[in-house]
DNA sequence: CTGAAAGCGCTAACAA
DNA sequence: TTGTTAGCGCTTTCAG
């Protein structure tokens, strides 16, 4: 299985391995004639160019890095398709890596991707404080930008959600189905996107005057396991609020579960609010009334940011770009 | 942000540029004190090889390719997962590409991995047809191991799960719950998954006299829009049978969801069965009876075989290896 | 045990 | 417009 390479092409239209590489990669001045012996050559032959000693030369692989935290996340695997959709469109490929939500392993990858010579990294990074130093050393080395969450103290392009205005549109139309108390149920405060929606829930709870006892905010895992739990300990402990907003969906369709299997009517007894829009979240029982991430305008962006920060050569302001989420109302709340 | 080289590695350890590179890879015969004033140089400055050169002047990458389906289907996520796995523990990195059920996009992304020089692929084929052509010439260029389905026609290594197997566990199920009458719900005859699970199905069906109406055998594709579909189809169409056997756990999901809105309960009038369990499984209501496919056996499996073809220079004889699945009894099924 | 040198396949000066 | 040449960073003969 021997591989073509330029200079067998070279060979067979009688010219140079220069012009060849220049006719091929359409980059620098070729005859027409000769342009049309070349790529016959190189038809002929069955030539592709070899990505890897092109990266060696140009040190640039048209390749695109993605980080995520967990594969295994439905929302993430979805931003992972609108990335690679808006790559696809420039004709770079992708390169996504899993960082099991470990902060190590992440940073691993993050090494790896950049001695890869990726062109770019996209990353939505696993943990708020530790992942800082990879992080910042990895942006330190190439053009990154993060998704979703990010890394507190680092200074990099972001793109994601306004999780305050979203965790605003979820407790008005709570409040609208006539709660006058919520629990939370969220991640630890590990990340951002945790971090961010506790902070908006409580503010616009306040704001609304919706009770929050603080026995009943619980912060585990983005996971459904952690959401069965979770409920579990609130019907354990008191008398269940009137809502429930957890930081995600899987949460939610963990809570929602287990709502069924201790006889609490939702929406009935109690209202429970998601996060993302995962497909699952329309398949719950009840449906999930939810927040939509507009997935693919946080991937366009992030590419776009992407592609901006390595043409200019000075790093010019890093931005942040907070867009803004829809409501998508199903049967798990009783506003209409 | 200069890239510490060989070069400079050797210049500060006053040797030349072999010598290091024998000792920070290890073979090659280097004194133990060249060895340590190499390896303190090269933590010094910083070093970490260049993949991109090593993988030009080697033609290996230490990296295998892996194409899926869809990234959106949990189940190939948790595949992936297992097989990510199982290469950490070999030094090796996956690259991962999602080939959107589509052929073309699935030819593109095994070309792509091919010319990147990746040591092996695992593949799980879109189409048992439409993708003989990119597989057989995949597979012509380096080692490559299907998984879960497989193309008919192709002459590669396997390794997935015995449907024929599984449908004998879920119909003996079923009809130990009272099923007399069944109707299948899959995804179009395209890949073999759906192939062998429709003749297992019918083939068990008829040993045990369980009636199968040929219009209540539905094929569209695996997703939950087609489980909703397929069963306002049946329930449109006229009485429903005892069982629904679904080919892979979206459908099913899709099913229950439709039950739910249709009023039609779920075991009392009709058992449903899924394919998979895939994590969402349990979460529908009722939760899925299901088939639990061995991922980490799967994965294991397939990177020993791609391991012993890149070893083998003679390509031996291709295996077939159909692991045994486990049946997964829940709420959505009567037998206990 | 170590160094010199060639070369993996490609592209970008520079010359012609 | 085309060819010659050097070299990206690494590994591996082949001499010493």
């Amino acid at each position: 299985m021997h591989r073509v390479t330029i200079a067998e092409v070279a060979a067979r239209a009688g010219v140079s391995t220069a012009t060849v590489s220049r006719a091929l990669s359409g980059r620098g001045p070729v005859s027409a004639e000769v342009d049309r012996r070349v790529r016959r050559a190189a038809a002929d032959l069955g030539y592709e160019v070899n990505p890897i000693a092109r990266a060696l030369r140009n040190s640039r692989t048209d390749t695109v890095g993605m980080v995520v935290p967990s594969i295994g996340n439905p929302f993430f695997t979805s931003l992972v398709e609108s990335v690679e959709h808006v790559l696809e469109r420039q004709g770079k490929q992708l390169f996504l890596c899993d960082a099991r939500s470990d902060p190590a392993v992440e940073a691993k990858r993050l090494a790896s991707l950049a001695a890869r010579n990726v062109d770019g990294i996209i990353l939505s990074p696993t943990h708020g404080v530790d992942s800082a130093a990879a992080v910042a050393d990895a942006a330190g080395r190439l053009p990154l930008v993060q998704l979703d969450r990010f890394v507190s103290g680092t200074n990099t392009d972001w793109v994601g959600v306004d999780d305050t205005a979203a965790m605003r549109l979820i407790l008005d139309h709570l409040h609208a189905g006539g709660a006058r108390t919520a629990a939370f149920i969220g991640s630890q405060q590990t990340n951002s996107s945790s971090e961010q929606r506790l902070s908006g829930f409580h503010r616009r709870a306040a704001e609304l005057g919706i009770l929050v006892d603080p026995a009943s905010v619980l912060l585990g895992e983005f996971s459904t396991d952690w959401g069965e739990a979770a409920l579990a300990r609130l019907v354990a402990t008191g008398p269940l609020p009137d809502a429930i907003v957890c930081a995600d969906d899987l949460i939610a369709l963990g809570v929602t579960r287990a709502c069924r299997s201790h006889g609490v009517d939702v929406p009935a007894r109690v209202q429970v609010t998601g996060f993302d829009n995962i497909d699952f979240a329309r398949l719950g029982e009840p449906a999930l009334t939810t927040v939509d991430q507009p997935r693919d305008r946080i991937a366009e962006e992030a590419v776009r940011l992407l592609t901006a920060a390595s043409q200019a050569d000075t790093r010019a302001s890093t931005a942040h770009i907070a867009l803004v989420p829809t409501l998508i109302v199903r049967a798990s709340t009783t506003a209409s």
